[in-house]
DNA sequence: GCGCATATATATCGATTTGATAGTATGCAT
DNA sequence: ATGCATACTATCAAATCGATATATATGCGC
């Protein structure tokens, strides 16, 4: 499932732009499908060369024409092809994880910064799902469950988070770094490794 | 934070060779931070020509020499600039999500197996967390931390996945693999904000 | 009236990442 | 004796990311 299926997926919804197609990359699918133009619009060329959707233009004044793309049979039949695939995967792609594993690297206060910046985003997740489900009253049972999947992720993250940050910042706030030393007098150049 | 940075954070820990850093990225990392060997040799390629890592080739029989890199005072240097970051990302992509999203045009059946499929991924990461766990004497606070967050998340998940499994394959075992229309009002709906 | 942000729309471009593949040797199991 | 796993290296096309470019219109504060 690339984007190219995901964008045919939206299609079933009813016709949509580049631009259409976009906005639900950013709102809906955020959480867990990002996507940006340089992924769409290609992916837009390409089930069009396909035969996947058809399009037409729509001429504004002012703006660029819109070109409205609509999925075609062959498009639907593709789109059942690809999900029935029976085990698609699941990719996590953490910079805030990488930065903890080496958080003995880090100075406290900077481990502190990284931990604090994460509850703020989640709690922003958090306001965001709550913004989803306030018009959530045509929602398929699917719709529902990447939402509450996404509520559930954020919540359990939040509840880990606030858990175990002090076992990460709580050492000392000065003395004994263990690798991040300020001061580069002694230096560790003689490739101390093991 | 990219793969180069998470190759030259992993070699803090001394020497080591585009195979050994690609086997950490297998195990420890693999839940939060894959990388394969079209990401890994490219990233030690550019480091050495920056001056952040050195070399040196140790010759066998029979196999390829290996290549083992080593981390310079240069490369510390860039690595504490890049750990300096105050908020690093965490990004989500699922093809899983993708598809439940559109488990309305799916058979009862495909969703199922699908939900059953990654329950079934879920429990293999479980075990691979108590594998992990087994041999943590030595590890630092980070990698505890970082740990225990997959296994978290992991936990969260089966937990949301089992709870909401029947709510979304419910519907009559058999039917067409055209999409159904929603009942009103079944009581399930629960808005476990829990 | 001026500058700026945001929204509507299109699209491209370099850099990075993915996923598969290739090559070459040892050793182990069927 | 054949296939498979392990140990090493490495590359390539395709997919994706993130930033940017090109227009115009609307609204907001100063």
């Amino acid at each position: 499932m690339d984007v190219k299926t995901v964008c045919l997926g939206m299609l079933t919804d009813g016709e949509a732009s580049g631009y259409d197609l976009k906005k639900q990359f950013e709102s809906t699918f955020s959480h867990f499908f990002a996507a940006g133009y340089g992924s769409i619009y290609p992916a837009l060329s390409s089930l069009l060369a396909d035969g996947l959707v058809d399009c037409r233009e729509i001429p504004q004044d002012g703006r660029p024409a819109r070109k409205v793309y609509r999925i075609t049979e062959a498009g639907r039949d593709r789109l059942r092809l690809a999900l029935d695939e029976p085990n698609p995967g699941h990719k996590v792609r953490s910079e805030f994880l990488a930065t903890m594993y080496f958080a003995h690297l880090m100075s406290p206060e900077q481990v502190a910064a990284v931990l604090d910046n994460r509850l703020q985003d989640l709690d922003r997740y958090l306001r965001m799902f709550d913004e989803f489900e306030r018009c959530s009253g045509d929602w398929t049972d699917g719709m529902r469950f990447v939402c509450g999947f996404g509520r559930a992720m954020t919540e359990a993250t939040i509840a880990y988070v606030e858990k175990h940050r002090d076992s990460l910042v709580a050492r000392r706030t000065e003395s004994t770094p263990e690798q991040h030393v300020r001061e580069p007098a002694t230096t560790m150049t003689g490739h101390s490794t093991q």
